[in-house]
DNA sequence: GGTAGACCTGGACGC
DNA sequence: GCGTCCAGGTCTACC
């Protein structure tokens, strides 16, 4: 790629390969990770229009852990001076670069188990309607099904990039399409006037990020907002929860309760998982979430081998609650 | 407050 | 190849 280079100094154990692989959202259009470099890809939507941007860390050619490293960034294009900083920005929202170092020692230290590897940070998008909308995807919905939603948006209604991919349509250009177009060309289903309505509620600014993400909000209150948006439940709130960097509840889905009957040993009716799974958790505090998120991805990479080694094509059919079933 | 049924897609299964 | 059933979380109507 041809165009602008640039350089980002992450937090001292920042890990390019464990801290992309750590949420199923690295393997969702329009990100792209390449097991066999190391290198992450994805289209990002910027002021003068979409760019390319190819991310390693440190000496690609190298095997080696190299936690801390520098992040280079390579461009399709010419970014001036205020694309490269919202590059910059939409960048570090991605990969949490604003969860430091004493950050992850403290969730290290209620829960001990992730300190030798170091999980902590989770993956997420560029900006919070893009994990408002994959979230949505996600709902209701077998892994697979997901996989192609996300694909057939990017494809349908985000823009080309130079490089020929496309970027993950944006709050204005999705609040513009049609139900129809998503229904019929995205497969979204009954999802498609939810996903308008989001949009449409971005736009207009009844979504105040600003508020969600202050520290002086309660999780209470932010949670009990997130469940008035069309198409978000209880589920749907917890996610978005941890991906507001909000740690304090759970995200419990059938996939929950596969973890409480194959990996923790429960039984009885969903109430009683539920019962028991919040009772597990609970040690954990306001760090339920990621304690609760790095059992499973522990248990899928028993599975699968380490997420960093992951095949985009193998991972879209492999991760289903039935194929873990027993 | 709790719950049954509809919503839509895709995969599994039986014929 | 076709029809039927089922899984998956949210929403609405109803009790």
């Amino acid at each position: 790629m041809a165009g602008t280079r640039l350089t980002i100094t992450p937090p001292k154990d920042f890990d390019l390969a464990r801290d992309v692989c750590s949420y199923g959202y690295f393997v969702l259009a329009p990100n792209h990770w390449d097991p066999a470099s190391r290198t992450f890809m994805r289209v990002l939507e910027l002021a003068a229009g979409p760019a390319t941007v190819r991310i390693t860390q440190g000496d690609a050619s190298s095997r080696r852990r190299q936690r801390g490293a520098p992040l280079k960034l390579a461009f399709d294009r010419t970014l001036d001076r205020p694309e490269q900083a919202e590059a910059k920005r939409l960048l570090a929202r991605m990969l949490r670069l604003d969860e430091t170092d004493a950050d992850l020692r403290a969730f290290h230290a209620i829960d001990p188990r992730w300190k030798k590897s170091g999980r902590g940070r989770l993956f997420r998008s560029p900006t919070l309607f893009e994990d408002v909308i994959k979230t949505v995807t996600s709902c209701n919905v077998a892994w697979p099904s997901t996989v192609k939603m996300n694909e057939r948006l990017c494809a349908v209604c985000g823009r080309k990039a130079e490089s020929g991919l496309y970027a993950f349509p944006s709050a204005k250009k999705l609040s513009r399409t049609r139900a129809g177009t998503l229904r019929g060309r995205c497969s979204v289903g009954y999802r498609d006037q939810r996903m308008i309505d989001l949009a449409r509620m971005f736009v207009r600014g009844d979504i105040d990020e600003a508020w969600l993400t202050d520290a002086k909000t309660p999780d209470d209150e932010v949670f009990e907002f997130l469940k008035t948006l069309p198409g978000i439940g209880p589920y749907a709130a917890g996610n978005i929860m941890q991906l507001l960097g909000r740690y304090s509840r759970l995200a419990i889905d059938t996939e929950t309760f596969r973890h409480a009957k194959t990996v923790l040993g429960y039984a009885g009716t969903d109430a009683q998982l539920t019962k028991k799974i919040k009772a597990h958790y609970e040690p954990f505090g306001d760090q339920v979430f990621r304690s609760y998120w790095f059992e499973l991805w522990d248990f899928y990479e028993s599975k699968q081998g380490p997420s960093h080694t992951w095949e985009r094509e193998r991972t879209a059919k492999a991760f289903t609650a039935a194929q873990f079933k027993d």
